[in-house]
DNA sequence: AATGAATGAGGGTTCATTCAT
DNA sequence: TATGAATGAACCCTCATTCAT
């Protein structure tokens, strides 16, 4: 690979990183161009050098980080380790990312409205692979007689829909530190497993 | 009251409706001063003689929505039921908000990005008595014994995660009916609580 | 039909001849929604107000034009006239408008690359109208024994070609006047029909 | 010359020519620069080492149409043919420019809206050049007696304004092939100059 | 009480053009 | 010679909002 086709993969990465600041500044809607720009002292033009359209944009955005969780949790996963003990990482982790890079794992929220038929199909694929990361770890431990025998899909979504709130109301200076709150997570979300 | 003023009254809650029926349709941000007269076969200058301007009306179908939901879960915990009873009723009471209201009850949206500083305080007062039903009655369960000595906020903020999320994934006509979500989601959350 | 209908009917009609205006001065292309509405002291986007988007209103143009033509061109041609007489006629109308209303026939040309699917449709049925009235006459005067034997539409192309080219060349105050042009074009072009 | 020098050159005929293919295919506006470069697998800012601007790449696009057409056309004049046959075959040339060569060729647009003064000057001088052929040939006729005293300057207009138009209807593989309209116009423009 | 008409502000997108390398 | 990258200027279009009637 180039030299300036690095650079030019860096740039995209930059750009990225600041439009999933300013969506979770401004919402998806709210987010323009002109701001995702001038966050770096560019002008909106030169945006499209680096994607098609706004769309594609905020696609990418969405892939980089959904990729990049499930990336780190398939690592984990990969590990010889009790289901049990997975499934307290997995949590850690997933906490770990809304409360430190809540800007960026905030992206996987309601972008119904925003993507066009192709790419809203590729969003959906890439979110239905992250929670069936969750989904499989439970089926497996159904099959290994240490969860209970349920349907694994609801426990999914209630699972995540319990972490992904996180980022709505934790405060970093407050009463409850991020590890107090993974460990008692862990603990509650397990009980409805077992 | 005047005859005028209740029909005043009367109009400002059939546009309340049209506007809910809207958002619901297409988000917070979609949903046009335009389509909102149109359901009610009126032009969008009227709407202005009714409300001050846009994030007014959409604060008040927001309003409306939540103060329901508050008043129905007020008036189911001021029955004579169990602990246990009220809170099963109240996780079927918030899933069918979440599910038939969809957007309106819509807790998961960043409020900042839709309502101005005055306005925005009272959404926030708004969600926050609403959260404090759970709170109390888990307290209550504590209290009574029938819930294990924890950290209620953090009880609540784990459920209403676990239920707001629901509207992110249901599908009207999807493999599980609301009513199978209500069971399952009553019954694993008590498993939390015990 | 109420006041403020009527009134509306003359405003699009406005727009219409501005904009007639600023394609004969910049081209389909080179007209800009702006300078239309300047020309009547609007702002753009009160055009959207009675037009869907500038290819809407740049066909309403086009078909003013044509149907204004296609309906005098009718009378004409409902009056109790010889083949000859009324093909002298039409090419001394056809004249008459490419010269005086320059600016308004001059909308026939090259619009190919304007209009989308459904309104090209539209504007070459138009067209097509339009040049059917000469293919008609034609085709009448052999029927009658007028006209000699022929390929009717490749006259009919013929004879517009050297009518529409009219207006790239007249001057007003040039060598030629338009009873002139008229008079030798209607003599020539009889003679390619006998 | 020195070999570096040919090498620009050539570069320059093939940018031109493939400027005159995107032009023929989307028109003068519609044909982009990044277009233009593409089709020869070069970047757009390469275009700019050889040409000003876009305008001066356009008008030596047209320019190279033209003058071909001129100098093909005066090749035939230097040929010992009758009035008649250079007649004939300047409309077979004429026509089969039209068709092949289409938007480059095209003397219908308006080139006001294209080029800016300085070209525009000499654009008009070339067409003028390119009519005057056409003109001489009339004029010499009459004076040979082969065609009918006439205002050859008003033949001149409607002969082209014949031919140009045929770019307007002609259909690649319509009911017409080239050389039946070529073979008709021939014999139906012979007819005016009689 | 309602609305037709108008508009300002702003957003996404395109494209010719420039310039350092 | 060539180009990757950047940009200014324009353009189309949308929408909340206003105001005279």
């Amino acid at each position: 690979m180039k030299l300036s086709e690095k650079r030019s993969i860096e740039k995209k990465k930059q750009i990225i990183l600041s439009a999933v600041k300013i969506v979770n500044r401004r919402g998806y809607e709210g987010a323009t161009m002109e701001e995702i720009a001038a966050e770096l002292l560019m002008t909106k033009a030169s945006l499209y050098y680096y994607f098609r359209n706004k769309e594609d944009l905020l696609y990418q955005c969405h892939s980089l980080v959904l990729n990049q969780a499930i990336a780190d949790i398939e690592e984990l996963l990969a590990q010889p380790l009790s289901v049990e003990e997975k499934f307290f990482q997995m949590v850690a982790l997933h906490i770990d990312y809304a409360i430190e890079e809540k800007e960026t794992f905030n992206m996987i929220f309601e972008p119904k409205n925003i993507f066009s038929q192709e790419q809203l199909a590729e969003v959906i694929e890439l979110r239905k692979r992250y929670s069936s990361l969750f989904n499989n770890l439970i089926l497996k431990g159904i099959e290994e007689k240490k969860f209970r025998q349920a349907d694994s899909y609801l426990l999914t979504m209630l699972i995540l829909g319990a972490l992904n709130w996180i980022q709505q109301w934790y405060q970093p200076n407050g009463r409850l530190s991020k590890e107090e709150i993974i460990s008692h997570y862990q603990k509650d979300l397990l009980k409805i497993l077992k």
